[in-house]
DNA sequence: GACAATACTTATGTATACAAGTGTATATTG
DNA sequence: CAATATACACTTGTATACATAAGTATTGTC
């Protein structure tokens, strides 16, 4: 039913033979960041498996990954379905995040070498030559992120940010989004970037450690927002995120 | 050829109809874990599929799940092999627990509630009550590991620590064959469940990390002892672990 | 005798057919 | 009218058959 709604994205035609499960992972990952399926929302392989035409094998395999990264999770019903999350997730997520981006940026100031810490001026740099675009800004700010984890030289690390990044699609838009959060990130990825520079441990961590904090004080003004604007668009439907009560994680 | 001398197991009889899928997933962590599989070799589906007398599907997910969890990788020629690893991946391991260990442990002085701060103080009984087997302090270091993870009530470490530790089983014999490390350990347990019975997230974050610095002492021990002991069984073999002279990752 | 091209073998990727378990709906009986 | 039992439909798990790509060996030609 709402596969329909989905439609067929001809740009992105059908492979020619090799990767049908790949691409069927990165559809329902598209489909499942922009919200054209809905948490909770029973995914069903056959469904999939017509949607996309192709057959279940690859479907198959794909929802398997997305269960294993927690963007599906099992249904009480049998099956699969798109993860929830509430307010209380996010707060684990970033109190996780924090962690781990500390633990990076730490690192990097230990381990990387003179190439490696030249391409993360020349970054700042190129960010700060961006338009405001938010989607833009995002992009880069990946890129930027995943050069720190890179110089941290630590293949585990490398692992577990990669897996907890898989559920930022879950949480909707970029917290570029937030007003004035592109001019801080900016301040804050330079104090990064000078400790990383300057091989300094802790300082890098607290900076990365700051960042994030900062990051997820824009991702709750960002869903509160959402919440307050979808709540009023279908005051009678339940609200996408859980009840708001749950107690903060956060230090 | 080798997976004829691995033999049936007629302990662990085929699964009725549900669930092959997951036993081939354990069979092979086992043999991998049992090193009946050694790192480098190549494990090809029609292989795994004749010896467990299943068909490719259920071992094709099954590898699938080991290739995600770091067990399995890709092999130059194509298809999948064990991983292998190096001293340094076992200190690149190392760090990175420490800080997800350190993080559970702070989070759990923080979060824990009565009856699960209960719990750890009995649990740290219990181990004190066991005999000297390495293997039964394996098993109960590890529940006691879980019940930190549980009590920091953060679902993103949980799932960040638990696919860290898939990498054990590669690692070879626990560090509790380590002399002395059995008393060691429960020193240091004894610290960090203080630290969190104290509400102390600060001591319960250090002592955890003194804890994990400590096994990878023995744990660097332990496997440099297997080294020399494979080296002098088969001294014209390549040796299980690649070269020794790369810088440790460790602060 | 050596090198290149072609064919065959082998392993993985994909599709489809089949089996088993669960939930729901309908019909029958009390 | 209600409750229970049976049957059917639906979904996932498993097996097998088929396609494709890659690597190797063999054969033919220079």
């Amino acid at each position: 039913m709402t596969f329909d709604a989905l439609g067929t994205d001809p740009d992105d035609g059908r492979p020619s033979a090799r990767g049908r499960s790949d691409w069927a992972y990165e559809r329902l990952h598209a489909a499942i960041r922009d919200s054209a399926l809905e948490p909770g929302q029973r995914v069903m392989e056959t469904e999939v498996s017509a949607w996309l035409k192709v057959s279940r094998t690859p479907v198959r395999e794909a929802m398997h990954r997305l269960l294993a990264e927690g963007l599906l999770e099992p249904a009480l019903t049998g099956g699969l379905q798109v993860s929830f999350y509430d307010l209380r997730a996010i707060s684990e997520f970033y109190a996780t995040r924090e962690r781990l981006e500390g633990a990076a940026a730490a690192l990097a100031a230990e381990h990387a070498d003179p190439t490696e810490r030249r391409i993360l001026s020349a970054m700042l740099e190129a960010m700060r030559a961006l338009p405001a675009d938010p989607r833009a800004h995002a992009r880069e700010n990946q890129a930027f992120h995943e050069q720190i984890y890179g110089a941290a030289h630590n293949r585990f690390l490398l692992r577990s940010l990669r897996a907890l990044l898989n559920f930022v699609p879950l949480l909707g838009r970029t917290t570029y989004h937030a007003p004035d959060r592109i001019t801080e990130a900016d301040r804050e990825h330079t104090e990064v970037v000078e400790a990383i520079l300057a091989r300094d441990p802790r300082r890098a961590e607290e900076a990365a450690r700051a960042h994030i904090r900062h990051a997820y004080n824009s991702r709750v003004r960002v869903v509160m927002e959402d919440v307050r604007t979808t709540a009023e668009r279908r005051s009678h439907e339940k609200p996408v995120l859980g009840p708001l009560g749950h107690a903060s994680q956060r230090t």
